[in-house]
DNA sequence: GCTTACAATGTAATCGCTTACAGAAGAGGT
DNA sequence: ACCTCTTCTGTAAGCGATTACATTGTAAGC
């Protein structure tokens, strides 16, 4: 507390020069003389001296740190909401695995700050987040469109969206399309599905629209058949998928032959639904996940999925946000990693045959 | 990046008043009149204005945000060192959450960073960090103990750690003693264990000289045995313990009954050497945890270990920060959070008598 | 109507650093 | 000896906030 560090001035008395040269020198900057920059280094050992982040931010140096802002979703019931049922907090885990890891490879430190989805105000953390560092890597929804480009307008930006392109920064999704058009393949092909149904995510999620997009087009494609009953309305999180299909089956019309979820937490409620009302997964209906996520591999559930390589994800941010930040990257380039289908037992497949409980 | 975001200048220009005047307004502190700090409040929104964290921090004022660093073990082999394999990630992302949660309630926003252990340089996250947030929560080893009273002295800090007290800061551990102590007991008395083996944690790590120590006293309470040769080193990794293990296996004298490991990843280290030499768990050797992870209650591993409050751990750590921000809580307080002993089958209790495969 | 006290606002120093610019010192050419 | 270049180092102006202190405005007290 009691501010005693040394600052650059310390450094340059006992150096004996001038806190310019200590600045050149620790900045590695052009022309200091050997054994003036001896001098240097030596007192900066002595005081054990680290400049301090917030003046080099200040004057307008190289913070060497990027920031990384990831959803929360609001917490609907508990007084500690984010538990295992957090779908974002598991799928971002994995990202902020990648991003940590690649930017210290790269030398910077990377500060993650989830963001409660939805809050708009000035306590918004990214506000905070954003001006501690020298770029940003936004996650889909911590900030409104609005938001993102106001940062975007300020700082580089990375955004971490479902689909299409982020003009005033870079862009990095999973490729959704793939994933869910070999979901839907997969079901035609090997399994005869016809009657589908859909479990969607947040709609203000670009992945989950990109996912029912992806979806719809693939079933045109196959000629598949999507009832309007059959088409559920969740949240990413498995409580909601699991009301949703609970009220679904009040409705006494036949359930569809799968269900086919925007992500692997949505899939397990489905899957919990299913068997509370009696029903197997996959003998009565078959179920697959989008995520991967690493529930979804246990052999109590073993979910059929699209794995999204999510530490990637994140060491593909980290390198655009450099990138950019290096001039070496484009403003508005777009990337997209792959997807894999990961066939497991919930859709149909194994031959273990076993019923899922 | 086109710096062209408003400073508290431009406020005060639209608000007609001069820039002390919009400080005020921005900390709610003393006196304005009403009429004045509306002019002030609107200008803000109009320009969309957020102060700047680094100006903030460097003329001393609350930043409204606290950091948490979390250990990385040092990469040894992988180009992606951060997998299922790290201990102290799975571990951490509990805690993380935690204090991110409890951040947020609090108004605060969460910095949340990696950091590899060892790292004694400037180039250490934590040096950026500290000087963008009002307190700092430092998870056991990220610094060193110079470092973290270097820390201390600039700002407030809270420490998590094995036992001891920090008396620069707080300290908040979870009850290493009573746990290992739970572990000890309930395999004397429950299995009537003698000849213990145990494998330790990384040397430089609190939490793992606080578990060896405990399970000494333990063992002496109860007359167990430590034979010089069945005390494994580890350093929490999983793939170390299992390396330890193999070497402890070429030893031909008679393993322990039972290996108490002072985490999951290592015990399920341990498991898998056991299981890849023939020998079956519990039928041949007993192993606990320590930390109750996920892996450590699905069914393959189904380990009997000691549960730590890791999300409690981080609301707990922010709650001592801010407490210690605003004087509510002393400097050295210890706070120590309790752990339960969780009794599966790895020990030799489960009337399914399975043998972990 | 004039002092007084206190509330409201403004002025300017400060935090620790980077960097444009200025100045000094030495080398080389005449 | 004098001038011109280099090459190094120092000086000082910000960066955007907070806050002690100075100043102004205003209503009460006489």
């Amino acid at each position: 507390m009691a501010k005693g560090s040394a600052t650059i001035y310390d450094v340059a008395d006992v150096a004996c020069v001038s806190i310019a040269t200590v600045s050149r020198v620790l900045n590695g900057s052009a022309q200091v003389r050997p054994e003036t920059r001896d001098r240097v280094d030596a007192a900066v050992k002595k005081l054990n001296f680290v400049p301090s982040p917030a003046a080099r931010s200040l004057s307008g140096g190289r913070r060497w740190s990027i920031g990384l802002a990831y959803p929360l979703e609001e917490d609907r019931h508990s007084a500690f909401p984010i538990r295992d049922d957090d779908a974002s907090v598991l799928y971002a885990d994995g990202i902020v695995r990648g991003a940590s890891w690649r930017a210290t490879e790269l030398g910077y430190s990377l500060f993650a700050c989830a963001v409660q989805v939805g809050n708009e105000s000035a306590s918004n953390p990214v506000h905070h987040l954003y001006s501690a560092v020298d770029g940003i890597i936004l996650s889909d929804r911590v900030v409104s469109n609005v938001g993102a480009m106001r940062i975007a307008k300020r700082m580089h930006s990375v955004h971490l969206s479902g689909s299409g392109k982020f003009k005033f920064g870079g862009t990095i999704h999973v490729d959704n399309d793939g994933g869910i058009q070999a979901v839907v393949r997969h079901l035609v092909d090997v399994h005869g599905v016809k009657d589908f149904g859909f479990v969607t995510g947040s709609p203000d999620s670009s992945d989950a629209a990109a996912r029912f997009k992806a979806f719809e087009s693939s079933l045109n494609a196959c000629g598949g058949v999507l009832r309007q009953e059959n088409f559920l309305l969740g949240d990413f999180s498995l409580s909601r998928a699991e009301d949703a299909v609970d009220l679904r089956m009040a409705n006494t019309s036949a359930l569809p032959e799968v269900f086919v979820c925007a992500n692997d937490q949505m899939a397990l409620g489905v899957v919990r639904a299913l068997l509370r009302s009696g029903r197997k997964v996959p003998r009565d209906v078959l179920v697959t996940g989008f995520d991967d996520i690493a529930a979804a591999s246990q052999s109590q559930s073993n979910l059929t999925t699209v794995s999204q390589p999510s530490f990637e994800l994140g060491v593909a941010a980290v390198n655009m946000v450099v990138g950019l930040l290096n001039r070496q990257i484009e403003i508005g380039t777009v990337q997209i990693l792959p997807t894999q289908l990961m066939v497991r037992e919930s859709c149909g497949c194994g031959d273990s045959g076993l019923d899922l409980t």
